[in-house]
Formats: structure tokens, sequence, C-alpha cells
DNA sequence: GACGAGGGCGCC
DNA sequence: AAAGGGCGCCCTCGTC
């Protein structure tokens, strides 16, 4: 396979560019942190752009970043991996926002979502162009101090070059309705994934559970330590005075070998550790044991005192929202993760407002069931969503002459029943997550089925063959791959879970578009703070929050009722001081 | 000591 | 034979 080659390189601004040209640009940086790439700091290696595929500019001072920007601003943009650059691009020029932008790596996930894996430019160059690009000298920009080698700028150069013939090549194979997403959905939120102002968090409150867990945590290690350790020996000494001696190895409960002998040695017949295997087994104090201290560690390390490196100066934490990083399109949270923070009051409480600020925070009510409902067009279950009445309760009282309430044992099970159908979920798994026998589950499903036949064939038809695609409402595609097993199971998931995440990425480009963002954001007295894949929290200056709210929720109700005709959309929240007060 | 796979569990 | 999807991040454990 050959080299990228670049042609020719010019340490000085491009000329200036017209509405038909194309250029590529990226922006290499050093001193930066691996884990926090999208927060402003290190210092610019270089700008390069290339408007050909054959040669590139290139300039080193930052000084110069406005200027150069200037000069391409009437021409359409490429980067790869856009939100990196232009979160930087920003620290030192003004971007107005544009419509002829494209992304090599946003635009190959449209196309080859849960095809490929692999999406680094690298990637692309030898996908499209069957040549090979070299990954040693990226690597040392991070430690770059004083100018850029010779290597590391042509490295900078092809970086453009690549994503420019990349881009080409892209270029002829997108299908329209691939661009008309692009620049429905995806252009406009990476600038709204930008924009997001970070969670005030109470880092006294969240220090004190820390310290609460850490005591739970440190008694229980002793006192498992203790009770399960057992005798070793081993040599210490060398010579004449090397001698063997026995001593105490304390049982480590977060080891999964040491847990699951433990499990075995006193009777409990299981394959895993893990909560679900063992919950059968829950009143055995030993398992039990084993899960609080599970549930107390995880609180200790990953919600814990070293949650607080993410906190800066402001008092506030700022996540990376990572655009289509799920193989179904939706975004994902990292660095710190705020997707994932325990539902726990006390943890909720500690992500606030602010003082003089208010949050609303609004989710879709049954998003899911919602989007199963218009998938499959299923005229029970679409009574049933637009009932506005608890859809599980519904169908227990209907299907099953159950009376249920939520929260209950059979609640959950008929639950996980609906939503679990649609997952791929199995009678076998069915029964043993709910801890019924085989029989029973495979009961549930014949009522289920038997009672939404449209469902039922809209399951049947999706497992027939494997078609190698999925789409979204909107048409957007997930690959389906040949070889994997788990085919069946995407196949009915990639549309529900794949809608959700285009869903939740147009009410927050809705809500930048509304004249209240547009007027009180270039101020910060409002600002996205976080979307947790069918929820957006947004923070406002006190007084705003009454007339925000009601914006707010009617964005993302709009979006969920175009998207989705036939079906109401109905969303829960309200205002608050805290993430604790919606749960 | 670094790395990656795997178990486990937090959220949707 | 396996047995519900998507993530991020912690720990252990085997390997180099």
């Amino acid at each position: 396979m050959n080299l990228l080659q670049v042609e020719n390189i010019y340490e000085e601004f491009p000329p200036i560019l017209g509405e038909d040209d194309v250029i590529a640009l990226d922006t290499e940086l050093s001193g930066l942190k691996e884990e926090q790439l999208h927060r402003p700091h290190g210092k610019l290696a270089s700008l390069a752009g290339s408007f050909d595929g054959k040669n590139a500019y290139i300039i080193f001072d930052d000084a110069q970043i406005q200027e150069f920007l200037d000069r391409c601003s009437k021409a359409t943009w490429i980067f790869h991996n856009s939100t990196f650059d232009l979160a930087h691009l920003r620290r030192w020029a003004t971007i107005p926002e544009r419509k002829n932008m494209r992304d090599t790596m946003l635009i190959e996930k449209l196309l080859y979502s849960n095809y490929y894996d692999d999406f680094a430019l690298a990637d692309l160059v030898r996908r499209y162009l069957k040549c090979y690009m070299s990954k040693e000298t990226r690597k040392e920009f991070h430690n770059l101090e004083g100018a850029m080698s010779p290597d590391q700028i042509k490295y900078a150069a092809l970086d453009v070059i690549g994503t420019w013939l990349v881009d080409k090549e892209q270029q002829k194979i997108v299908e329209p309705q691939d661009m008309k997403i692009w620049n429905g959905m995806y252009n406009p939120h990476v600038w709204t994934a930008l924009e997001l102002g970070g969670f005030n968090l109470d880092v006294e409150a969240w220090t004190r559970l820390a310290e609460k867990n850490q005591a739970i945590v440190s008694q229980a290690e002793d006192e498992l330590g203790q009770l399960y350790g057992h005798m070793d020996k081993k040599f210490v000494g060398r010579g004449k005075a090397k001698a063997e001696v026995d001593y105490f190895v304390p049982f480590n409960p977060a080891s999964p070998q040491q847990v699951l002998e433990l499990f075995r040695s006193n009777g409990i017949d299981t394959e895993s550790t893990g909560d679900k295997e063992v919950s059968k087994f829950a009143d055995n104090p030993i398992v039990r044991k084993i899960l609080d201290y599970r549930i107390a560690a995880k609180r200790v390390n990953t919600y814990g005192l070293p949650y607080l490196q993410y906190v800066e100066p402001d008092g506030k934490i700022y996540t990376s929202l990572n655009i289509s990083q799920a193989e179904t399109g939706r975004d994902s949270s990292s660095a710190p993760p705020l997707q994932n923070i325990l539902k726990d009051i006390e943890y909720r409480k500690c992500f606030i407002a602010g003082k003089g600020r208010k949050l609303t925070i609004y989710d879709y009510s049954g998003q899911e069931l919602n989007e199963v409902a218009y998938v499959t067009q299923d005229p029970k279950l679409i009574e049933i969503v637009n009932s506005g009445k608890n859809a599980y309760i519904e169908i227990a009282r209907m299907s099953f002459n159950e009376i249920v309430e939520k929260g209950n044992p059979r609640y959950i099970i008929i639950k996980g029943l609906v939503l679990g159908t649609c997952y791929g979920l199995t009678p076998y798994g069915l029964a043993r997550d709910n801890n019924v026998s085989q029989e029973v589950a495979e009961e549930m499903y014949k009522i289920f089925f038997d009672d939404f036949q449209v469902l039922a064939a809209w399951v049947k038809d999706q497992q027939k063959f494997n078609r190698g695609i999925t789409k979204t409402i909107l048409g957007r595609k997930g690959g389906l791959h040949p070889y994997n097993a788990q085919w069946k199971n995407n196949a009915l998931n990639n549309p529900f879970q794949g809608s959700g995440g285009d869903m939740i990425k147009l009410a927050m480009k809705a809500f930048r578009n509304t004249d209240m963002y547009k007027q009180y954001y270039p101020t910060r007295d409002v600002y996205m703070v976080i979307q947790v894949h069918d929820e957006l929290i947004i923070n406002w200056r006190e007084d705003l929050a009454e007339g925000g709210a009601k914006v707010h929720a009617s964005c993302m109700n709009d979006v969920a009722n175009r998207m989705h005709p036939g079906i109401i959309s109905r969303v829960s929240g309200g205002i608050c001081d805290n993430w604790s007060e919606k749960g």
C-alpha cells in the first residue's frame, strides 16, 4: 500500500477562497491531556489547510488564525472530528455559524454506522484512497516544546490532504438522503454540543457522600477480609537465612475469582457473581454482604473523590458530549461522564443550578414505547400510549387481567416483557432476570404477542433474514453485520434506540433556534447543560426560567410530534434548583 | 510497569 | 448453544 503524499507545504496563508472552493482544515495542539481534549487548554502547534488535495498551507501562530479562517470564510469547510477543531479554534477566532461544513468522521458514521468499527482519519484514508498514514508522529505533538519538526509539519500537512481527498471520495457515494440528515441534524448538532455550558457541582456535599461510603467500604473490606481470608506460605531471606513462613492473605471482595470461589464453597450454585445471576440468592447473608459492598465500592471508586478532579476553578464540570459515539447514533458523555450519574437523590442533589439560576429539566415520557408504537404501527399499542395512562399498568390490566402498581414485581416483569421483546429478550432471559419459571415466562410471551399481533408480525419480519441494514424513523441507516451473531437483537433495537438518538439531537437544535436562546445565549443567561438520551437539562438566569420552561418543553414535544405523527408526545419535568427535584 | 480483556455495574 | 440493546469507568488478572 502506498504512503499518502503531499506535493508542497507552504508556511503561509492560503489565497482568498470563493464559494465553490472546498478546504480541509486541521488543528494540532501541544500540551493536551488525553482525557480532556474537549476543554480549552494546550497551545496551538499548527493550523493547516488544503483546497486541492495536493498542497498544504500551514501557520503556527495563534494570532494568525483569524486571518487564515477569514480567507476561507466563503468556502466549504471540511474537518475530521470537527468538535475538537471548532472548540479550540474558537479560543482564538470568531467563527460565525455556517451551513457549508462537513465532517468526514461523522459523515462516515452516517454511511457506515455499525458496519465499520473504525472511524479514524487513517482508517478512512485506507478505505477510500488505498493509502497508508503513519500515526507515529502524532503522539509527539502532546509533548511538543518549541517549533515543530519537519516531520511533524509534514504530518499536519498530510492530515489535511487526507481529509480533503477522503471528503471528495465520500461525496461521490453519499446519497441526497444522507446529506439531508447531515444538514438537518448533525451539522447543527456539532455546534449544539460545543455549547454545553457546564454543571455546577456541590463539592462539599459530594465529598461528604464519598466519605460516608468510604467508611462502609473500609468496614466491609476489614470484615470480609478477615472472615474469608486464607493462610499461605512464602519464602523470606536468602541463603542460610532463607525460611518458609506462614502469612495471612486477606479476602478481596473486589476479585470476581475469589468471590466466585467463596460463593461456591458456601453452596451457592452459580456461574457468575454478577448481581443478576445471584439475585435469587440475595437472602444468603454472604451474597448480601458482597452485593452491599459492591454498591458502596462503586460509589467510592467511580462516584467518589476521583470524580472531583473534573471540577474546574469556576466550580463546574464540563463533560465531553461525544456526538454519535454509539453505533446506534446515540451520543455518549465522558470525562466526566454525566449520563450515568446515580439516580440516588443525595447524589442528584449535588448537581445544582447555581446562585441566581434555575434549571429546566424535561424528559420524554415513555419515549421508547412511543417509538415502538409508531414504528410497528400496532393499533392497540398506539391507543394505549396515546391514552396518556401508564402503558404497563394498562397492558397488565388488558392482556393479563392483573391490577399492578408502578414498581411492584409484576409491574417490573411486565415492563421487562414489553420492552424486552423489542430488544430480543427471550423467555429464558425474562425467567432468569425475574426469578420465575421458564413456563411462566413463555406463557407471558404468548399472551403478549397474541394481543399485539401487529407488533409481533413486525418483530418476526425484522428477524426473518439479515437485510444488512436498519433505519431510524428519519431514515438514518445502521449496519447489520452478517457475521455478528447479535444481528437479530440489533435488528429490533437499532430503529428504536437510533430514533431516540435522532430525536434528542433535533430537540437540541430546535432549542438553539428559539428566540429566547438566540437572545440570551450570548450573555450565557441560558445555556444547555447535558442531554441524557431522552432528557435535556438547561440552565437559566432565574427570572427567565418560567418562560424558558415552556419553550424548552414545547421544543421537545414539537420535534417528537413531527417525527412520529399520530403518536402524542408528552414530556415531564419542570423548573428545579438541582437535578434531584425531577426524577 | 504497561496494556488489554473481562467482570461488574452506573445510567438510558 | 445461548439466552435484551447502547454507552463509560472501575477493578482484577493474565501477558508481555
